[in-house]
RNA sequence: GGAGGAAUGGCCGAGUGGUUUAAGGCGGCGGUCUUGAAAACCGCAGUGCUCGAAAGGGUACCGGGGGUUCGAAUCCCUCUUCCUCCGCCA
């Protein structure tokens, strides 16, 4: 959510700054919201007035009474005013809250350095490490998966609908790995407390991280008890300190926390894309963190590079994008994509995003601190990133380490969490 | 799921319709005193909105929302959370 202050006094800014993302721009909402405002200030000021006058009258009601005498002249001046102050307090509210809706629904300002942009093809290649794995024969992760039998999409399927996953055997071992040597990774040598939330939230969570009201339909729901399901740990560990007022010692706070992610993928067509890469559930390992706004480019950065040591603990070649303007999430002001190379799609996939919000989430959340003792709350800023996507970073491993015979390489890293394996090679017996 | 009880400021805690401008205590900050500190004493301290160039006003907020009343922390309804007990349960 857009600072109200902004628009009164930078309104053309605020509008051009919009224009950036693309379609027709956002200059009818803009003057939308600040007529809302100019409306509701109109309302509130009037309503408070005739509240500083029954005020004093109820006061020298009081007064009178206990001195026994008559007081019914002023409580019927008090009582005339009464349908309009009713009249004024249900307008003010009105204005208040269509205000509120229409600055949820404008998109955040993109930050200076984003370049402008229509869509993917327009995001810079800002680097790219390591190289494409020179390989004997190149499968898709789906064909290798399923000769090691390390996931089972038929059996999901007959469990929860088609865009589910099994994972089976040294499949399921090897994911688990993979989330204890994200977790360990990143409280371990990048300083991230490990949060693990709940994986239901309140609908005003989802609102404070801005999933709400805008992206309802990709959301599970559990309408008997408003309830939704995450359609990623953002949602929960952002909200944490949904409503309060941190210490600026506090800052930064670091969380990284593994869940699964739920997501509907409403309008995806049948998810578009085989095996692992589009699920309805997946499992995510994310970064989270909770900033001083002048040190936030600066966590961005150093956000995308824990994400990157991940990719290069595990020896994935991969490449960092910055999301132009048009390809950018409403919700963000900057966004980096790390790509990850999949030789069985011979393209570059998103494996993670990195996030700084500003202040965007923290206004809709009401996360504050306090920059010194003293001053008044002011809004922090929040970023997040995957690191990783768990189940596309297991398909990065399967392509990128395929062997000739058939197997696939573990890489080095990762051994450790396997009890030392250096190979997943085809089972001996058929699966079932 | 059932039956009770509770929610007041950073914390504890008083307050059951009207000078309450939410008592008092603890903690915090500033000052006086002191070589320094402690103690003592004095003072300052919430959040949102709004008016104002500013200084400074006004208004709302006692878990959330609604209602009764000229006037609500206080009375009524409702929701949430916590506690106690019962039932069920990994």
């Amino acid at each position: 959510m857009l600072d109200i202050r902004l628009l009164r006094e930078n309104a053309d800014s605020v509008k051009a700054r919009l224009a950036t993302r693309g379609g027709s721009g956002l200059d009818a909402e803009v003057d939308a919201v600040l007529a809302c405002d100019t409306e509701r200030r109109a309302a509130e000021t009037r309503l408070q007035t005739l509240q500083a006058d029954r005020n004093r009258l109820s006061k020298e009601i009081g007064r009178l009474r206990a001195q026994g005498q008559d007081s019914s002249a002023i409580e019927a001046q008090v009582k005339a005013q009464a349908a309009e102050m009713q009249e004024l307090s249900q307008a003010s509210a009105i204005l208040e809250e269509t205000q509120r809706e229409r600055l949820l629904a404008l998109p955040n300002l993109p930050q200076q350095s984003v370049p402008a942009g229509r869509g993917e093809e327009d995001n810079p290649l800002i680097r790219t490490w390591g190289e494409k794995p020179v390989l004997a024969k190149t499968e898709d992760h789906v064909a290798i998966g399923q000769r090691l039998q390390l996931f089972d999409f038929e059996r999901a399927a007959k469990l929860s609908g088609s865009g589910f996953v099994c994972y089976t055997g040294k499949g399921a071992r090897l994911e688990r790995a993979l989330i204890n040597f994200l977790l360990d990774l990143h409280t371990r040598e990048h300083g991230y407390t490990e949060i693990s939330p709940p994986l239901v939230v309140r609908p005003e969570a989802l609102t404070g991280t801005s999933q709400l009201p805008k992206f309802e339909e990709q959301l599970y729901r559990i309408e008997r008890d408003d309830l939704y399901l995450v359609p990623t740990a953002e949602v929960p560990v952002t909200n944490l300190h949904r409503e309060e007022i941190l210490p600026a010692a506090s800052l930064p706070l670091r969380y990284v926390s593994y869940t699964p992610c739920f997501r509907r993928e409403a309008g995806s067509a049948g998810l578009g894309t085989r095996g692992l890469i589009r699920l309805h559930q997946f499992d995510k390992v994310e970064l989270v963190k909770f900033v001083a706004p002048e040190t936030s480019y600066a966590e961005l950065e150093t956000l995308v590079a824990d994400a990157e040591k991940v990719l290069q603990g595990l020896g994935l070649h991969y490449r960092v994008v910055t999301l132009c303007t048009g390809d950018m999430s409403a919700t963000s002001a900057k966004t980096y994509d790390l790509e990850v190379w999949l030789p069985g799609q011979n393209a570059f996939r998103e494996i993670s995003s990195c996030s700084n919000f500003e202040d965007y989430q923290a206004r809709r959340a009401k996360i504050r601190y306090r920059p010194a003792a003293g001053d008044k709350p002011r809004a922090v800023h929040t970023l997040n990133g995957s690191a990783l996507a768990v189940g596309r970073t297991l398909v990065a491993i399967l392509e990128q380490y395929q062997d000739a015979d058939g197997s696939v390489v573990i890489p080095p890293a990762l051994r450790p969490y396997v009890g030392g394996t250096e190979r997943v090679s085809p089972p001996q017996k058929p699966n079932g």
